[in-house]
DNA sequence: ATGAAAGCGCTAACAA
DNA sequence: TTGTTAGCGCTTTCAT
């Protein structure tokens, strides 16, 4: 593969003048410029990446670390991380934690020995990955989820109230006894949710009891089976709010096949909207959350970082909000 | 951050030592090799990636060049390429092109200046930035879609077929006028479903009408608009076929929104199996693709390549299979 | 405005 | 077994 000496011999010149001139600095006469364009051209010439960064000490990567691409979730988060990147001249890489710590902190590694320019991450929950990014002064901002004990940027989507709606727009609905199906403990947004949850539970006066509360994984085979739990249960829930659109699958399987037809035996709302969402007979109640915007903030704030910003630590908190379908109105045909 | 000679340093031994210790080559004295590891772990050193890769003149890192990673389809192949890449130590970048050659150029751009191992890429049908990789011999292997005029390693599914077979489907269920919905012209994938349909209608002496086609973006607004062009048109289809899981949504909501039940008013089949297809009312019939297994074998075929195999070029297709459900069952309830 | 030359951090000959 | 040393391809002083 052709080097910038090649190209430099083709032209003619120096191999700081073919530098000067494909790096489009001033001081470079039009007619060599010329000429080295021409001699890059003839020769598919293409820097070396690995070389120009090692010799600027610098690359214009992101490094995007989340649970799971087959969240839409998270895809939507990566669609906006990767608009903003794009952009400003960043290439995104993809890696997928799920949820593990150990893949987690493996990803950051790579991460660091590549020397991305900063770190986008959804933690696991797991500190000790965090202590790492911080030890390197590589930038990190923290996405969906807060990193344990640091100060570093982070947008969130408060879940903690969307779910407290959620409940309160149960028992306008006239549901009685409202359950609640989150994810692992441990997880932030998992236990935001259920927070939230008991929030409205408390403040609509319902009863509470935790027998009401299920976790499972952040996946459809898991909630199933809370679900069955739950919904078999002697005194069970007559409304049950879902962390998760995966979950919701899993849930809405359950309900099927104990016959429990959604809206008029047993509310549901969910969390993240879907394009199915509408398909479904009813169609399903959600917590839209503001994935794109989540990714596309969060990318902002950290070239922030990268191109020296040395603000205090922000933490952007977006809204989440309910959209109203019939699987939560009891009054359906 | 530390470098490989701070560490020689504080092991007081020579750089080319640390290098030896830390790659694990055979030839170090244990005790020597253990105050390296010490040293190294006390000064948090992370090797240089860039320089290592400068100096190796390789990386280990994978380029997926697909559409789109909200598309379930390509999240499945993500999957299946990581997990195999993974294995053998190598990263994998993903990279969105959205169907559009110029956004697929760029990517094989910064793919090649980076220096990648290899590429996988799903092509939007530009021959253009094949002759790229052609030419700077980085090994190159097609998913889901050949490269046009090139003798590369392929990774298909037969989807021709089973289009074929969805079609003798809706014929065996008396299903008399069969449509189709596909996706972009030039995009092979599109074309091949539409081919087997046709061969399908042929096979089962189905009237063949063009009118009885429609062509969309593989998503849902562009199908939702087509279906309605297709499903209000005189001599309507009573049943279609559905080139994608995107498009599917859209074709599901307009049969919503002119009363026609999936199932009994227009038969339904559509590409790719999701986790909410059993959800709906009647549940839908899919073409099941092994998603995994086409990211799966694709990424043991480059790494073959990268290996320096010089068998000659292979295309492996993959089958998929019809699933079928009650939306494309007349006798239901 | 251009060129010569140093050096980014690492690995791999080659010597010892 | 270990150390010395020469580059990988690029950018960037420093001279000119």
């Amino acid at each position: 593969m052709a080097t910038i000496s090649d190209v430099a011999t083709r032209a003619g010149v120096s191999t700081a003048t073919v530098s000067r001139a494909l790096n489009g600095k001033s001081t470079v006469d039009p007619a060599l410029a010329a000429r080295v364009f021409a001699a890059a051209a003839e020769l598919g010439y293409r820097p070396n990446g690995p070389a120009r960064n090692l010799r600027k000490q610098e690359t214009a990567v992101l490094a995007l670390i989340i649970a799971d691409v087959e969240n839409p979730f998270f895809t939507a988060i990566a669609r906006g991380v990767e608009d903003v990147a794009h952009a400003a001249g960043y290439s995104v890489v993809l890696c997928n934690s799920d949820d593990e710590p150990e893949k987690e902190r493996e990803y950051i590694d790579v991460a660091l020995q590549e020397r991305v320019a900063g770190v986008l991450l959804s933690p696991t929950g797991d500190s000790e990955s965090v202590e790492l990014l911080d030890r390197h002064a590589t930038p990190v901002v923290a996405v969906d989820r807060p990193l344990p004990n640091t100060t570093s940027d982070t947008v969130l989507v408060d879940s903690r109230l969307a779910a407290a709606e959620a409940v309160q727009h149960f028992a306008d609905q006239g549901y009685r006894r409202v359950g609640c199906l989150t994810g692992p403990s441990g997880v932030r947004t998992a236990d935001d949710r259920l927070a939230g949850y008991r929030d409205g539970v408390e403040a609509t006066g319902l009863p509470v009891s935790e027998e009401l509360v299920r976790r499972s994984e952040f996946k459809a085979a898991g909630a199933k089976q809370a679900a069955h739990s739950l919904l078999t249960a002697p005194d069970r829930p007559d409304a049950v709010l879902v962390a998760n659109n995966m979950m919701a699958v899993g849930v809405l399987e359950t309900c099927a096949e104990l016959g429990l037809r959604p809206g008029r035996d047993v509310g549901v709302v969910a969390f993240d909207d879907a394009p199915w969402a509408t398909l479904l007979d009813p169609p399903l109640t959600v917590v839209a959350q503001p994935a794109y915007d989540v990714g596309a903030v969060a990318a902002q704030l950290l070239l922030g970082r990268i191109s020296g910003e040395r603000a205090e630590a922000t933490t952007k908190t977006l809204s989440a909000h309910l959209v109203a379908r019939a699987s939560s109105t009891r009054q359906q045909a």
